[in-house]
Formats: C-alpha cells, sequence, structure tokens
DNA sequence: ATGGGTGCAAAGTGTTTGCAAGTAT
DNA sequence: ATACTTGCAAACACTTTGCACCCAT
C-alpha cells in the first residue's frame, strides 16, 4: 500500500521505451497495457512485457502519457491534461467525458477536511451508445 | 472484460452473510474485503475468503454497503448513498469526502455523449493531514 | 565507465470459481 | 424438495520484481 516514489532519477530514453511512446500516443482509445504490448511486440517481438509495464509507469510519471485508472485493468492516455473518463459497463470500452475537469472541488475539500488534494479522478459509469442499441435489439426480439 | 450480470435470483439470508453484514457495518473507516474478512474470521475461523468476497458483492450489489472502487484492493462502506471519496497517497487510507454528489454532471454527459450514465465515482487524491504532518517533521529533522 | 534499462521468469496482490456438501426457504 | 450457499483449493487477471546482462549518457 505504500507509495514514497518521485526519486529525481536520470531517465533515459531507449529504443523499447520510444516505441512503447509512440504506440501509446498512436492511439486515441484508451488501450490497456496489454494491448499495447501486443502491438509493440508485432513492431519488435523481443520487447518484453515487464519493459511495457515499467515504462509506461515511468512515462506517466513524468508526464507524457496519462494513466487511467478505471475498474478492470488500467488504460493509458494520449491526451495528458487532467480530464474525466467514462466506461461503458456493458463492452468496457472507456472514453474521454465531455465535461471540463473542475478545479474548484479540489480547493473545496481542502478547506473542509485539510486534507491536501493533489487531483481528483471522475470515472462515468453506464452504457455506451453502441450497448443501448445492442440491449433494445435484444429486448425487441 | 464482460459483465452482464444481475439476473433476478433470490437472495437467502445466512449465517455467515450476516457476520459479514455485521461487521461491515460496524465500520466508518472504508476496510477492504481482507480486513472484513481477517475480523469475520476472528468471529467464527470457519468462514472463508471466498464466501466473504462473494458476499460482500452480494450485498453491495443489493445495496445494503457500498463497493468503494480505489487504486489497491477496493474497500465497503456502510454509507450507501452516492459520495465521493479521497485516498491518501501517504497512508492508503480512504476517507468520504465532505462535498455533495453531482447529479447535474450525469445528465451533461449524457446529452453531449449519449453515453446512458448510471452514476459517477469520483476519487481525490492527496495527503491526509496526518501524512502531511509526518512530512513536515521529516523536512525539519 | 557507470548507473539506469532490459528480458526473462518467478512471485505478488487481489479476486473469482468449480465442486461436492450444506442449508434457508 | 429445491436451489441458493458454503468451504476449500486451485485458478485467474493484472502487475511487479530479482537477477544478470546491456546500452544511453
Amino acid at each position: 500500500m505504500r507509495r514514497e516514489k518521485r526519486q529525481m532519477i536520470q531517465q533515459r530514453m531507449t529504443r523499447q521505451k520510444q516505441i512503447i511512446l509512440d504506440v501509446a500516443r498512436a492511439h486515441h482509445d484508451h488501450p490497456t497495457a496489454e494491448q499495447i504490448y501486443l502491438e509493440v511486440s508485432a513492431i519488435d517481438k523481443r520487447i518484453s512485457r515487464g519493459t511495457v509495464y515499467r515504462d509506461l509507469g515511468q512515462l506517466s510519471d513524468s508526464g507524457d502519457i496519462l494513466h487511467v485508472k478505471v475498474p478492470g485493468p488500467d488504460r493509458f492516455d494520449c491526451r495528458t491534461g487532467l480530464h474525466y473518463h467514462m466506461i461503458c459497463t456493458g463492452c468496457g470500452a472507456v472514453f474521454d467525458a465531455p465535461v471540463d475537469y473542475e478545479t474548484e472541488i479540489d480547493k473545496e475539500v481542502f478547506e473542509k477536511s485539510g486534507f491536501h488534494v493533489q487531483r481528483h479522478r471522475t470515472v462515468f459509469e453506464g452504457l455506451c451508445p453502441e450497448c443501448i442499441k445492442k440491449s433494445k435489439e435484444k429486448k425487441e426480439a
């Protein structure tokens, strides 16, 4: 449960890290580490899962990509600014939510609780349009 | 990744389920399944982890307790209304956040995206007052 | 040259599940 | 009587890690 990382160590750019970053950035659909691993593998099959996890962690620590924490496997997002996500409980797909990050609420929580808020994460749960359509078709059948 | 549960099956109250519910409700500090298992074990050491996980899932499905999804192990909350949580990145403790659930934003997301929002989950990340104090002491030393 | 990075496989964490026996309704 | 529940252990999903070698700086 401990965290306590964040040492100012020198981060090196390697061939594998560059490939991982490129693959992650080419996506606009919140891939999982596994999906990224599969694509990276297709480019260079010698790159290991461990490296993909390590590099994705490092790249999100340094702000090059965003680490999205949702139920199920974590996702990664090339859009790095703070924003919210929607996850479909039908198919598991993750989307960016079309509402702005509310900065004010972080201050409000701090003032009311003394909890030093760094950020918040919001995930909307529901059915994506695709799955709504499918469930309607099923009812009619 | 599939979900697709929710059959209207008859749920039975058993001795073990009652103990698990009592233990969960006695907590106001967001215990993990493991913590609940340990306490339940102290009451009846024959109750298994599997049963604790199964029953906690069932009890939160039926709305008797709340399933809180945060980084790390999931938590359970005896406060069942929709509300937000704060997790301390220092010590991992979870608290209820002192701000109200925003119902409006669910509608807004639906209108802008067609995503049928059932609810959203917000988790504030930061340092709890306790950990702020500790990190100050460390700096002074 | 040197300290971070890599591949590999093993281990870790948190949770789910198949099965045969038990029990609430 | 029926069908949901249980305990157990094994399996599972996802992620981290120890180690010996490698390579960017």
